[in-house]
RNA sequence: CGGGCCGUAGCGCAGCUUGGUUAGCGUGCCUGCUUUGGGAGCAGGAGGUCGCGGGUUCGAAUCCCGCCGGCCCGACCA
């Protein structure tokens, strides 16, 4: 199979720029149907790796590989002198021993250095993704991925929620298709990858792979719907789609991506308008803010950033740690130029036909890069205790007197009380390359079991997101970790937003623009944005990201009285 | 597609200007011992068509020509 990523744009006529390329052999890799994680089965699924993501012999949590008379016989060796002094301490002032801050190796690039390497870092080090073999593509790694299927499964939960059924269509969609609809094909096909040989000969019609399917569904959707009692037809499905990316960045944008398009039929403009602001909120907004912990702002995009073939698109957007902005999801009312393309018709309740009115809407792997670059540190990762695929790593420190029995009752009953936990048992590498490791994963409580602390009956937890320590009876321990994943998921949540607000600032001219999204977002209101202002701010790599209200919320339709929200972006 | 830079061990690089032993260094990897409460130490070891092709030369990672690939900056996008 042979396919050939820039002949299309002559064939389909566009006024987008030509490209030369060799046509490339490819084998047929096409893999349809994203399986997902079921979450309940999350913890258990992992329960039997070590952090290495290595299974173990024997499985559980008990596993005990290569430790014995040595350690042993060191922490026999050490007597508690330093322990001695710690203990009085610790009882009259509740005291930690190993408190204090530690000397923190590099092991990123800091955030303040370079941002965008820190980035790569982060998901090297990580090892959440890796650069695919043909360029834009993408390798997306175990724990990547885990983060990916947890994404998928709380918002698939939400999408079934208000109704919407997961159905699944082809990868590959009739060229011809793409040309029905004419912004749609002047919006898309810079970026189609195209097939032109199959079997070893030369297609009649060129096939594209999917850059998004409006096209097919909405075949599909016209031959189901006869009448309006078949509307709404609400349809969702988990895919890959291929947008041939010229600059591709990890997750942000890859040439191939994972996303969710959801795609709806509605007898009347109202309705399609209803739902598309409905999954904007309930479904993208709730699960952006309850689950990433990222304070997304709702609007609409402006005519110039409008989707292809869209009436009015909705758009999700968040600030990075380095005040860009990046849009983590989209809702489009189509009107009706799908339903007209594709003939969706249907016979309303006084026998007339009518076109219907359709939306689409999606979120992709892109907001893996976006949870990565708003609570990142220069540690690594910080996930938001709700999404992350671990919720609590226990660290066995050193080995001796019961603290391995003492790790794998600590995980039973973490695991019990609904926990997503693993257990590090790793007596072969140092404990603060384990603990580097943890953070640079992002896990958001550390629970570390070693013979000190069990002598005292003690564990010591530590939070991910601010590094501080404190120590508990065993016995507390689990309640403890649950009351610190709580406080975790809210404080991610309000330093995001304290960010983002102290980084918003109020201007009334555009040169005010420019200057304040160097550093993040300009608020200025939109009838002050003179034609050819988007364009000249453009320019400076400075675009609307969209226009609110203003006390902030979702405007309908065109409205006097609003505000654009202006930045850099990914 | 325009402008700048780079291809040497898995990764990151030095060596090239001024051609000449067996092509080095850091990290990672393997083995052993000692370690383990914040990226452990020591010893030993494996790993290279110096991007590809041609040319100059007694001799090329190094000089010349061509090709291929990649990165960064500008015009489009989840």
């Amino acid at each position: 199979m042979v396919t050939d990523v820039d002949g299309v744009t002559d064939r389909l006529g566009s006024s987008g720029r030509a490209r030369s390329g060799p046509r490339t052999e490819s084998e047929p890799d096409t893999e349809s149907g994203e399986a997902f994680g079921d979450p309940r089965s999350e913890a258990t699924a992992r329960a039997g790796h070590d952090g290495d993501g290595r299974q173990r012999p024997g499985s559980g949590s008990g596993v005990r590989i290569g430790r014995h008379g040595p350690s042993v016989a060191a922490s026999a060796r050490r007597p508690r002198v330093a322990v001695g002094g710690g203990r009085c301490c610790r009882s009259h002032h509740g005291e930690n021993y190993n408190r204090e801050v530690m000397p923190k190796p590099q092991v990123l690039t800091p955030q303040a250095d370079d941002f965008p390497r820190w980035y790569q870092d982060v998901i090297a080090k990580a090892e959440l993704a890796d650069n695919g073999p043909v360029r834009g593509t993408m390798v997306i790694r175990p724990d990547g991925y885990a983060i990916w299927e947890r994404m998928q499964a709380e918002v698939d939960q939400r999408i079934k929620a208000v109704g919407v059924r997961n159905a699944y269509f082809p990868l590959f969609i009739p060229e011809s298709y793409l040309t029905r609809e004419a912004e749609h094909v002047e919006g898309f096909s810079p970026e189609l990858a195209v097939v032109t040989h199959g079997g070893g000969k030369e297609l009649a019609e060129p096939v594209v792979v999917r850059p998004t399917s409006e096209t097919v569904i909405g075949e599909y959707i016209a031959k189901w719907t006869q009448s309006y009692r078949d509307l709404p037809l609400l349809l969702n499905q988990w895919a890959n789609v291929v947008r041939w990316e010229l600059r591709p960045r990890l997750f942000l944008r890859s040439s191939e991506f994972l996303w969710q398009e959801g795609h709806t039929a509605h007898v009347s403009r109202e309705d399609a308008a209803a739902f598309a602001r409905r999954i904007h909120t309930e479904v993208y907004r709730d699960f952006m803010v309850d689950v990433l912990a990222m304070p997304v702002l709702l609007g609409a995009k402006t005519a110039a950033e409008r989707f292809p073939g869209a009436i009015d698109t909705l758009t999700c957007e968040a600030m990075m740690g380095d005040g860009k902005a990046l849009q983590m999801g989209t809702s489009h009312e189509l009107g009706q130029n799908f339903a007209k393309a594709f003939d969706i018709r249907f016979l309303d309740e006084s026998g007339s036909e009518q076109l219907a009115w359709t939306t689409s809407w999606g979120v992709s792997t892109r907001m893996v890069g976006g949870l990565i670059m708003t609570h990142g540190d220069d540690r690594g990762l910080r996930l938001p205790p709700v999404l992350a695929p671990v919720q609590v790593v226990v660290l066995l420190v050193r080995d001796g007197d019961g603290v391995g029995a003492a790790v794998d009752r600590l995980v039973d009953d973490l695991e019990a009380a609904g926990v997503r936990v693993v257990a590090d048992t790793r007596a072969e590498l140092s404990f603060g390359r384990r603990v580097t490791d943890w953070e640079l994963k992002g896990v958001p409580v550390r629970i570390e079991v070693g013979p000190r602390d069990l002598a005292e009956g003690e564990v010591t937890l530590v939070r991910r997101d601010t590094a501080s320590k404190e120590q508990v009876g065993l016995g507390g321990a689990v309640a403890t970790a649950g009351k610190l994943l709580e406080a975790i998921q809210q404080d991610l949540l309000a330093e995001a937003t304290e960010r983002r607000d102290e980084r918003t600032v109020d201007v009334s001219t555009v040169d005010e623009v420019a200057e304040a999204a160097a550093t993040g977002f300009a608020r200025i209101r939109w009838d002050a944005i003179g034609p050819g202002d988007e364009q000249r701010l453009a320019t400076d790599g400075v675009t609307i990201r969209c226009l609110q209200r203003l006390d902030g919320s979702l405007p309908e339709g065109d409205e006097d009285e609003l505000i654009a929200i202006a930045a850099r972006s990914y």
